[in-house]
RNA sequence: GCGCUGGUGGUCUAGUGGUAGGACAUGAGCUUCCCAAGCUCAUAGCCCGGGUUCAAUUCCCGGCCAGCGCACCA
């Protein structure tokens, strides 16, 4: 990772987002807590506008479903999903040199254990006293020192007393997986279908960082794109103009800089995304990027090194925004195969699978038993029912055990023997018309406030007008907080008036606007440019005569009349970008 | 979690063992008829707790928060 000094863009951005409402530590009248954020006024508005823009991607457009699960969630799951053990560390700090390491690495790198990730903190003391392991940054004895254990998931407790141990969601991943066994009903089992989740997660960080970089409460939209392995893929002739800035493991690997710019086609083509359905992600994530602001001059996708690859993921690829010479991820799309839903369908009572149809039905030979429970009982007792499970696997397994007279199958250790004519062994011929299979899931996963943050980093420009200096946020007009500003040129002689009931129009009319009559009007305008507002109307003198007025336009800093009467209409094709302001 | 540096109106910042000054911003008024102009007035501040002291925003200790580095993590 490159590593600037000390750039100002990120001071910048903080200072002006404390300003002027778009995000700042939260709870400071108390002294604040590290890693939390408020979204104020603007920025509440700014991040609303991304998530709806990213649900107009993801989940409209895509035709897939969007879902909103709790955030607590109860202990099995993330038993389930794994995440009790990987998000649980185990630190162990080095009295000579001070620094921290994960006390389980140190013990599988140096010894033949193999599992210290799962083991109690004292058997782990134990483990590093009895090897007499050494410090990996300098050499210095760690046998003595106490391991701490340290998970990043936050835990409470459900319903009242000791209740049931809970914790609060790492990702919103896990809904759409725990739920998925009515969503694919509500898929009507047919793959592929997409559930995404717009929500807030939580991670105990170590250390929280870079305001909305990292922080302990944060947003992620999440799309969980379940499919059929060996089905159809995506429409790439729809994405097939989309250049992609890669980065892939080689390029990183030869400590090169140098991006490959593909196509999704070219990408699979050339072998470098390995996935169809990732190649259609990342060009569908690279639109909606530009979208909502991210410079595509300091943008690429990164895709994962080998040992930096969940060990659940095939293939995982980050799209990255730079500020001040450092890379942001802002999203992983990550091929997760069926690891997640197997887990559950392992570990919960539902089934995770999905009944895929052959295009023909196939006649196949399957055996089956149907003991007779009549001898069975009186011969074995409370057994009987485990013997006839027993049997019937065997059948499934090893149909040629029951050639003989006597099958014998083995329950708890215990050998039972039974005849094979009471076993109601047969082997028919059937018709199968389809099977069950665990979905894989291809999931782009993105950071919302990473990518609020990037956007207002990358708008962010200190331009001159007409020789004097102006902060201006050149945030595209779909996802500005504001759409409009209105202002009377002076506050009398009936143009305030004039002004307000234009801005009443124009809320009416579907837009967001902010109404401003103090001070002069260049200071008016700056205002807004500092807030990212597109697109100013002043209400002057000729406004009352000819009912037409000025309408400002923020980049360019140039204005046409518009009419009265057009006014409303114009602006909404603006910000829907249905038309152009130079057009005008 | 460790280390370094820091914490003064909304923002940026000066300064002091005797409770503080500026700039910008904000509000009111005058002026101003399309890009941060001017004038007058107003609002508003020493992160929290403990200690030393007659007296602490200032010195000491602890905490919290922030930035950076280390570690960790996605």
């Amino acid at each position: 990772m490159t590593c600037w000094l000390r750039s100002p863009m990120s001071e910048t951005v903080s200072e002006l987002a404390r300003r002027r409402g778009f995000f700042f530590q939260a709870s400071e009248a108390y002294g604040g807590a590290a890693g939390f954020y408020t979204y104020g006024p603007e920025g509440a508005a700014l991040k609303r506008n991304i998530e709806d823009a990213w649900r107009d991607r993801f989940v409209t457009r895509e035709g897939n479903m969007e879902i909103d699960s709790p955030t607590v969630t109860p202990e099995p799951v993330f038993q389930a999903s794994g995440h009790l053990d990987d998000f649980d560390d185990m630190l162990v700090e080095c009295p000579d040199c001070g620094e921290s390491h994960r006390a389980d690495h140190v013990i599988e790198d140096n010894t033949d254990v193999e599992d210290a990730e799962s083991m109690p903190t004292d058997e782990v003391e134990a483990l590093i006293a009895d090897h007499e392991l050494v410090c990996p940054a300098c050499g210095g004895p760690l046998a003595g020192q106490s391991v701490t254990g340290f998970n990043l998931m936050f835990d409470t407790t459900i319903g009242p007393g000791d209740g049931d141990p809970g914790y609060l969601r790492p990702e919103t991943a896990q809904g759409m997986f725990t739920e998925f066994p009515r969503l694919k009903e509500y898929a009507r089992n047919q793959l592929p279908f997409g559930v995404a989740q717009v929500g807030t997660g939580y991670r105990n960080e170590i250390s929280p960082r870079n305001a909305l970089l990292r922080t302990r409460e944060f947003t992620m939209a999440e799309l969980e794109f379940f499919v059929d392995p060996a089905g159809d893929g995506p429409a790439l002739d729809r994405v097939a103009d989309v250049e992609l800035p890669l980065y892939p493991v080689d390029a990183q690997q030869a400590a090169g800089e140098e991006y490959l710019r593909l196509t999704p086609q070219e990408a699979l083509a050339e072998g470098v995304v390995g996935g169809e359905w990732v190649a259609y992600f990342l060009a569908r994530s690279k639109q909606w990027f530009e979208r909502v602001g991210v410079d595509m001059d300091r943008f690429r996708f990164r895709q994962h090194l080998p040992g930096e690859l969940a060990h659940y993921a095939s293939d995982c690829w980050d799209a990255e925004g730079e500020v001040d010479g450092d890379w942001v991820e802002l999203e992983g799309v990550a091929s997760r195969t069926d690891y997640d839903l197997s887990k559950h369908d392992e570990h919960a009572d539902d089934s995770f699978t999905v009944f895929q149809a052959y295009d023909e039905p196939k006649t196949v030979e399957r055996a089956s038993v149907d003991p007779e429970m009549s001898y069975l009982g009186p011969e074995f007792g409370g057994a009987a029912g485990d013997v006839a499970d027993a049997l019937a696997a065997l059948a499934a397994r090893d149909r040629a055990a029951f050639d003989g007279d006597e099958v014998t199958v083995d329950v708890d250790g215990e050998a039972y023997t039974v005849p094979t004519e009471r076993t109601g062994f047969e082997v028919a011929e059937e018709t199968e018309s389809g099977r069950h299979i665990i979905p894989h899931v291809v999931e782009p996963a993105f950071g919302i406030g990473r990518a609020v943050y990037t956007a207002l980093a990358h708008s962010y420009e200190a331009d001159e007008v007409d020789g004097e200096p102006r902060d201006v946020l050149r945030l595209p007009a779909e996802v500005a907080p504001t759409t409009v500003g209105v202002f009377p040129l002076m506050d009398k002689d009936g143009l305030g008036e004039r002004a307000r009931e234009i801005a009443a129009e124009l809320r009416a009319a579907g837009l967001a606007v902010t109404y401003d009559d103090s001070g002069n009007i260049g200071r008016r305008y700056r205002r807004q440019d500092e807030v990212g507002t597109p697109y100013c109307v002043t209400v002057d003198y000729e406004a009352l005569e000819e009912g037409a007025v000025t309408l400002r336009d923020r980049d360019t800093t140039t204005q046409v009349r518009v009419p009265i009467a057009e006014v409303a209409e114009t602006l909404v094709g603006l910000r829907d970008g249905e038309l152009r302001f130079e057009a005008l």
